[in-house]
DNA sequence: GGAAAACTGTCAACTGGTTTACAATTGCTT
DNA sequence: AAGCAATTGTAAACCAGTTGACAGTTTTCC
C-alpha cells in the first residue's frame, strides 16, 4: 500500500490532523522508493522533508572522519524521522539509509511546518512523541553509563524486537534482520565482542543466531535473564 | 533576581509568548527555593510543573536499584527541565536535585499546556528546542559509540565549560564545579578510570584540578587536543 | 553453476579500565 | 581548633573487550 494519504494517516506524528489536513499533505508529498543500502539522505544536506515509511527499514546513522559508522537506530515501516523537520535552516545532522529495500512518502519541510501552524490542535501529539523520542535516547545514555555489556546488548535486542513487532502483542518468536557487525555498530563495540555474548544468550535459549539475523525466541523470558544480570 | 516574569522572560523555551502571556505564567507560577543536594522532584512522581531555574544549578539524574547514579545532565540558570512537561500522564521520567543551592519558578503543567494551546505561536520555537535536546543527546549516544574515553571525557568537559559560561563568549578558564566522582558517573566510569585522563590533561596544561572543581584554562586547546585523538 | 562478496566463527595476545585497598588532603561542623 | 566526612591520589592484580589474523559459511550476482 503506497498510497501517500494512507501512510500518513497511520502515521502517529500526524494523529492530530484532521483529514482534510492529511489530503492536502499527501497531494504535496512525494512518495520514492529505495534499494537496499541506498542513502536517503546525508549529514549535512540542507533538505527538511519530513519522511515517513510507507515500507521497508530504514537506518540512521553517523560516520565520522575515520570511516566507523556509529548505527543510532532502524526504523520500521510507519514511522517517521527527518532531523531537521522541527528546526528550518538547519541540515541533516545524521545520515539515511534504507536498510532493506523501503518506500518513503516525503512531506517538505516548509509545508509541513505552515500546516502545523493552520492546525495548531496537532501540536501537543508532535510534542508528546518528540519528547518519547527524547527520553528513550536518554534511557540508552542511561543504560551506557550504568549497566554491563551484556544487558546492553540484551536490551538493544528487546527494543529491536519490539520495533520489528510494530505494536502487535508479545507471543512468539521475533526475528530481527541484521547482521552481528551492525549490531557491533550500535553498540560501540567489535562483532567480535558482540558474538561472545550472542552465543551466550544461545547457549541458553534464549535467541537463535541465523546467517545476518537474530531471532529472540522469547522476548519475555530474555527480559526476565537480562533482570538478573548486571 | 527571583521575579518570576523575569525569570520566565530569559527562559528561551518560553521566547515565543507575548508579554501578557508570561505574566499570566508568573502569577501560576510559584518560586521555590532548594539547598545543595536537595531532592527537587523524584523518578516515578505524578506531577508535571515546568521548572525555569532562576538560581544555581540542577542534577538530573538516574538512580537504579544497586544504588548507583547515572548523572545525565546538569543544567545552568536560565534553562528549563520537567520531564512529564508535554506527555500529560506520565510521572516524571528522571529524578532532579539542586546541584548547589538553587532557585526555580514553577509553573504548573495543566496550566502551561493550556497556555500554549492558546498562544499556538510559541510553538515553533518550543518544538525547536525539544529537537536540539533530542540531537544532543543522540550525539552523546554517537560519541560513546565511536570515540574513546580520552575524547568522550573531554568532550564532556567542554560541554560542561559551555553550559557553566552560559551565552557569555568564549575567553579565559572556566570553572566547573564537580567532583571526579560525578564525572565518572556521567561517563559510566570509575572515579580512578576518570582521574588518570584528567591527569593527563593536566600534564598537557588543557586543564586545572582542584578539590570538587576543575577549571578548564582553554577551552579551544582543548578542542583542538580532542580532534586529535581517537 | 560458479566466482566473488559478505557474513560468521574462533583464537591468542594485548590493553585500557575496573577492582580493591589504603593514605593524604580539603572543607565543613561543632 | 579539633574532629569528622567527603574528596582525592595512587598502585597492583585482574579481566572484559579489543586487535589482528584466518578459515568456514551463506548469499548474491554474473
Amino acid at each position: 500500500m503506497t498510497d501517500a494519504y494512507t501512510v500518513l494517516r497511520h502515521c502517529p506524528l500526524l494523529a492530530g490532523f484532521p483529514d482534510v489536513a492529511l489530503h492536502e499533505a499527501a497531494r504535496h508529498a512525494r512518495v520514492r522508493s529505495f534499494q537496499a543500502n541506498q542513502p536517503i539522505y546525508e549529514k549535512g544536506e540542507p533538505q527538511s522533508n519530513l519522511c515517513v515509511i510507507a515500507e521497508g527499514l530504514v537506518r540512521i546513522s553517523s560516520v565520522n572522519a575515520q570511516g566507523q559508522e556509529a548505527v543510532l537506530i532502524i526504523f520500521d515501516r510507519g514511522t517517521w524521522f527527518g532531523d531537521a523537520v522541527f528546526s528550518p535552516g538547519t541540515g541533516r545532522v545524521y545520515g539515511a539509509t534504507a536498510h532493506e529495500a523501503a518506500v518513503l512518502v516525503e512531506v517538505p519541510g516548509p509545508f509541513f511546518r505552515d500546516l502545523l501552524q493552520r492546525y495548531p490542535q496537532s501540536y501537543p501529539v508532535v510534542l508528546d512523541l518528540i519528547s518519547q523520542r527524547l527520553w528513550s535516547a536518554i534511557s540508552m545514555i542511561e543504560e551506557d553509563a550504568l549497566r554491563g555489556t551484556q544487558a546492553r546488548i540484551g536490551q538493544r535486542l528487546l527494543f529491536l524486537s519490539q520495533m520489528q513487532r510494530g505494536g502487535k502483542p508479545e507471543g512468539g518468536p521475533v526475528t530481527v534482520r541484521l547482521t552481528r557487525e551492525h549490531i557491533a555498530n550500535m553498540m560501540g563495540m567489535t562483532r567480535q565482542g558482540v558474538h561472545r555474548t550472542l552465543k551466550a544468550f544461545e547457549a541458553q535459549g534464549l535467541i537463535t543466531l541465523g546467517y545476518g539475523r537474530i531471532t529472540v525466541e522469547d522476548e519475555a523470558a530474555l527480559r526476565e535473564h537480562l533482570a538478573t544480570l548486571n
